[in-house]
DNA sequence: GGCCACGTTAACAAATCATTAATTATGATC
DNA sequence: GATCATAATTAATGATTTGTTAACGTGGCC
């Protein structure tokens, strides 16, 4: 993602800061808006949808942690990013007790060079787009191979191994019929050998944890994985 | 740390005041490194890496400002404490001092065992203080690198070494599956060899001290640091 | 109906992990 | 450098999950 994508709320009661820390993210090519208070901040967070609110703790109307709180409890703003501005000294250990609704905090005095890291860091890490190559999307779902699920209408699915095993081999062969003795030989190995119905267990396995009828049943020949 | 491996670099238009008090500083054991203004500290800061910059805020050439601003920039001597040398009063710039990235101000006129004091005071925060990158803020708790505790609802946890890496390595790959091959690797190194309890009773640990269920066991394949 | 191929279910065995305690390293302190 | 406390690992046992099988059910087809 382009940094010009990126939309950072700035909030303090502080112009200079205000300036200061939009200066830097700016220079960086973050697009920044900016909020005096903790109630202008929520309006705007409402309307700009941005990626990263930065608060400061300190503020009159509304403080840090009560926007916070309030932001937590807007759905349309799930999902999104908030860090703390706090003086340095103020333990954020104690801070991260009173609210466990921030993602990070940022001690002042702010060292541009630093803060800048920490921004990029924070972005990164809640991007946390897995790899595409251990991604499969399907029609219906979504394979992760990295994390060893199956998302389906937004849930996680979990499969155990050989089930997870067999329905990759199924779909790396996606709308072919692949006989018994090709899934031996691709989930089990060569030489391993084990009873007829023991695909038909897993298959079933599958087709019931999925809820799906994606896995074909081709009579006397094998399965096929079909993406309608 | 012992004074003597400590820099510390002091700038300031006046030879006199260089001179005081860097004879105040030596006389501690601190390695001293003089300046006599802004564009010079820098090229010093460079040259030398000073734990402590002491920097006066009204010189000729380039002032403490901007010297501190510029230093900021400079993404190797991120890290760098800096002080500013304020006459007593001008207290207003604090503001704008703080905001360009200092640590702490100093003012005039010195008397040098408080100076000393202030001194050794700035380098024991330098040196306890948690570097902001050491930090890692997730979802219900926070990981302070540098000091290897686990912070809970506001609760310190303290996990050995080994839990700690463990952890680490398990959050770094966030929500990914990690095999025991690649925890040993990552965590133990490729030629140690250790059994294959081993990882289970360290998972244990932290699960027990943590008191989470965030790490997810995927039989048969590993460990999954699940966030949520 | 009888045959065939696959589906279904439950029960079993095997693999894998969890737990606990005991043992061995490690490192700090005097 | 001996001693002690703590950490890391192993060993032994128990619990769970997973993979497989067997036994039976179903439906199509000659």
């Amino acid at each position: 993602m382009e940094n010009s994508e990126v939309t950072i709320l700035l909030v303090d009661d502080e112009p200079d800061i205000l300036e200061f820390l939009g200066y830097n993210l700016e220079k960086e090519g973050y697009h920044v808006l900016k909020a005096k208070n903790g109630q202008r901040a929520i309006s705007m967070a409402k309307q700009y949808k941005p990626q990263l609110i930065i608060l400061d703790v300190m503020m009159p109307v509304m403080d840090g942690m009560e926007a916070c709180a309030e932001i937590r409890k807007i759905p349309e703003l799930a999902g999104i990013m908030i860090a703390f501005l706090t003086a340095r000294g103020e333990d954020y250990s104690q801070i991260a007790g009173f609210e466990a609704g921030a993602d990070d905090y940022i001690t002042k005095p702010i060292k541009p060079p630093l803060f800048v890291k920490r921004v990029q860091a924070l972005l990164r890490r809640f991007q946390n787009e897995p790899d595409q190559s251990d991604i499969i999307v399907l029609k219906g779902f979504t394979i992760d191979k990295s994390r060893y699920i199956v998302i389906k209408d937004g849930v996680d699915i979990t499969l155990v191994r050989k089930e997870f095993e067999l329905l990759l081999f199924l779909v790396s062969c996606l709308n072919k019929v692949v006989t018994r003795e090709e899934i031996f030989a691709g989930v089990w190995g060569e030489d391993v050998v084990v009873g007829d119905r023991t695909i038909d267990v897993h298959i079933r396995r599958i087709r019931e944890k999925m809820g799906i009828d994606s896995i074909k049943t081709i009579k006397g020949v094998g399965y096929k994985f079909d993406e309608d």
